[in-house]
RNA sequence: GGCCCCUUCGUCUAGCGGUUAGGACACCGGCCUUUCACGCCGGCAACACGGGUUCGAUUCCCGUAGGGGUCACCA
């Protein structure tokens, strides 16, 4: 049991603790209006009698109050830009136990990229968002292949897509490669869903042929545009009867198909994140939906597309708002009924509040977070040998994170973040806890900046906390694409696993497990120095050379070689030369490794082995001596 | 330009009329320390502006400014 619902004076009341703030809601109901307060901790009562508004002023929509339909639509519309969906399907449920109403409403969402053969950041929280929502309610995700424009479609263009869901675990219950009882799910093999719609849609006036030529058309707008007029269609070469088209035929005229739109009144529509929403008609145009060559625009197909595959939630990108008026036109022109429509704002650039986006990469190139995220990434990949030109390496696209090693938790839980929050502290969230908690009514309306530095401290934190075998086996494909191990390994891991160990949250991504590459080194391998650090460690010091030559010999000679005894060997040495022991550690770490930095001296010479450690250090003197 | 949207620390955000405006990332300082990092302690730092409404506005309403989106036979 969620909660507890039951009879009360007026209608019925529900209390659950799954309700935010230990509320409970009162839905009343007199002879012809329904309303519903919600009873905040503390007495304070919220009525939302806008609620009544909405039921009333479209009898279409809400028929009877208690039927199942317009229940389940009064209550998921209305209610649910306010409520949290958590609240919204309690109380639904409940609506549909005591009434004995028909199974609750699945809930499906999908994601529709085109294949354009990259997978943009934004899209990808776009995705999540529409993914969490399905898997909270049980419902289904789905995968659609928006490609009905052929020019801009590549070949192989769909493979990263998916392999980049596939990798964030954002997995799809109908669609490509998995297939379902809706398809196709590619735009491109539904052309003849969309014709037949289209027809119908001429058939009942809500659409035309327009035998037009494109310069007529422009010609038209552009004297609006010039007169700052709200530009609309003469419709001169509307053709509504086959009459009409004939004779346009004859002229050598090929045609278009557009929707008739209103040209008063407004649309209005709800939607979970931005609210009540209303638009004139009148500043909408003539939308072409069937082109000269019989394909149909985005437009038709997704709507038509979003009814066929029952998508119930439409989440997507704000930048669809403005769409969303002639996409409600096609809907009821085709007697469909509306999905839910969530429009959540764009990621934006570091630092701004642009779109972000791919092409500018050079710009935010600029911004000292976003080029210290490449530079890392870019590293690591050059030392695997992939290709970094920014058109396929960029830290805007998914295959970026794969590539430099980070988390698909990590980023996650990222962009999560980014445009919604639970609360005011809550910041880790496991991909169980994502699910559960995650509702529409928490996105935040402003554009979110895509900050480099913290998906990086997400990605820090969630791969500290891994296990060291997960740890492992990340960082061993850098170290073979990079020929410092062999593939297969070979060996036991144990150097790997003691590099791990010893580097601590050095790593952020597996990819920095390159960062320590002198540990993976054969015998004889010629160390890099670093110039400034070589110079301060060991040339200025007077007597760096020669207490190197002496720990080298007294190291040769410790017995137990292992991080703990190496230090207390080295306290006592340090004691009987009468020195600190940074007198020795630095000299110690630049001639061994050739760093300014690193991790503890100790684990270093355990990690690097007795062999080494001498080898490396009579190098460092030779090189001292030449100098 | 028309239409639409948005506005709390540098950044992500909490806040739904009364708070010393909270947290996180970043940044700065201190402690720890053989370096770097971690950790711990502390610090800096925000309600875009102007009018209302109200005993009282960050919060509600209206303007202004700024930022952004969109106006295709792209999606």
């Amino acid at each position: 049991m969620i909660g507890i619902f039951e009879e009360c004076e007026n209608f019925c009341s529900f209390h659950s603790s799954k309700l935010r703030k230990r509320s409970h809601c009162e839905v009343t109901q007199n002879s012809r209006l329904m309303s519903l307060h919600v009873h905040r901790p503390g007495g304070t009562i919220k009525p939302y009698p806008h609620y009544l508004q909405a039921a009333h002023n479209d009898p279409q929509l809400f028929p009877k109050y208690w039927s199942s339909e317009s229940l389940k639509l009064l209550l998921n519309v209305n209610m649910g830009s306010h409520l949290g969906q958590n609240e919204l399907l309690v109380i639904m449920t409940h609506f549909h136990q005591s009434l004995a109403l028909p199974n609750l409403m699945t809930v499906r969402t999908r994601f529709a990229p085109s294949p354009t053969g990259y997978l943009h950041i934004g899209g990808v929280r776009t995705a999540l968002f529409n993914w969490l929502l399905a898997r909270q309610a049980g419902g289904q995700f789905i995968l659609r292949i928006d490609d009905t424009d052929q020019k801009r479609n590549q070949e192989e263009a769909l493979q990263p897509i998916l392999d980049g869901f596939r990798w964030l675990g954002l997995d799809w219950d109908e669609g490509p490669e998995v297939g379902g009882p809706h398809g196709p799910y590619f735009q491109s093999e539904r052309l003849d869903k969309y014709q037949a719609a289209v027809a119908k849609l001429i058939k009942s006036g809500h659409a035309y042929r327009d035998f037009s030529k494109p310069e007529e058309f422009t010609a038209e707008r552009e004297t609006a545009e010039k007169a700052k007029e709200q530009f609309h269609y003469s419709r001169k070469w509307m053709a509504e009867t086959d009459e009409q088209a004939a004779a346009f035929e004859a002229e050598g005229r090929k045609c278009v198909v557009r929707l008739k739109m209103p040209r008063e009144g407004n649309c209005e529509f709800t939607d979970h994140v931005r609210g009540e929403m209303s638009i004139q008609w009148a500043t909408e145009s003539d939308h072409v939906i069937q082109r000269a060559n019989g394909t149909s625009t985005y437009h038709l197909a997704n709507v038509v597309d979003d009814h066929d595959f029952e998508i119930t939630h439409v989440i997507r990108a704000v930048e669809h708002l403005s769409n969303t008026p002639r996409q409600i036109f096609i809907a009821k022109g085709l007697g469909y009924d509306l999905p839910q429509y969530a429009h959540i704002p764009f990621v934006a650039e570091p630092g701004s509040k642009k779109k972000l986006s791919k092409r500018d990469i050079e710009k935010y190139l600029n911004n000292k977070d976003f080029k210290r995220l490449y530079t890392s990434g870019s590293n690591i990949a050059e030392r695997i040998g992939l290709d970094i030109s920014p058109a396929t390496f960029n830290p805007v696209l998914v295959d970026f994170y794969e590539e430099a090693g980070f988390l698909p938790a990590a980023i996650n839980n990222y962009l999560l973040l980014l445009g919604w929050s639970l609360d005011d502290s809550t910041e880790e969230f496991s991909r169980e806890e994502m699910i559960e908690k995650f509702s529409l009514d928490r996105i935040v309306k402003a554009p979110a900046s895509f900050d480099p530095q913290k998906l990086t401290a997400f990605q820090g934190r969630h791969f500290e906390a891994l296990p060291i075998k997960r740890k492992i086996a990340m960082c061993i494909p850098y170290l073979q694409k990079a020929g410092l191990l062999p593939d297969p390994v070979d060996c036991d891991v144990t150097l790997i696993t003691q590099v791990i160990e010893a580097s601590g949250d050095r790593l952020v991504m597996a990819g920095d497990i390159l960062n320590f590459d002198d540990f993976f080194r054969p015998d004889g391998w010629q160390l890099e120095f670093n110039d400034k650090a070589f110079q301060k460690r060991l040339v200025k010091p007077e007597r760096a050379g020669e207490l190197l030559e002496k720990c080298r010999d007294m190291l040769a000679e410790t017995p137990d070689y292992t991080a703990e005894p190496l230090e207390a060997a080295i306290k006592a040495w340090c004691e009987t030369e009468g020195i600190g022991i940074g007198d020795i550690v630095h000299a110690l770490r630049v001639g061994t490794t050739g760093k300014a930095s690193g991790f503890g001296m100790f684990d270093i010479l355990a990690v690097l082995g007795r062999e080494k450690v001498t080898e490396r250090i009579n190098q460092t003197l030779a090189k001292l001596n030449s100098a």
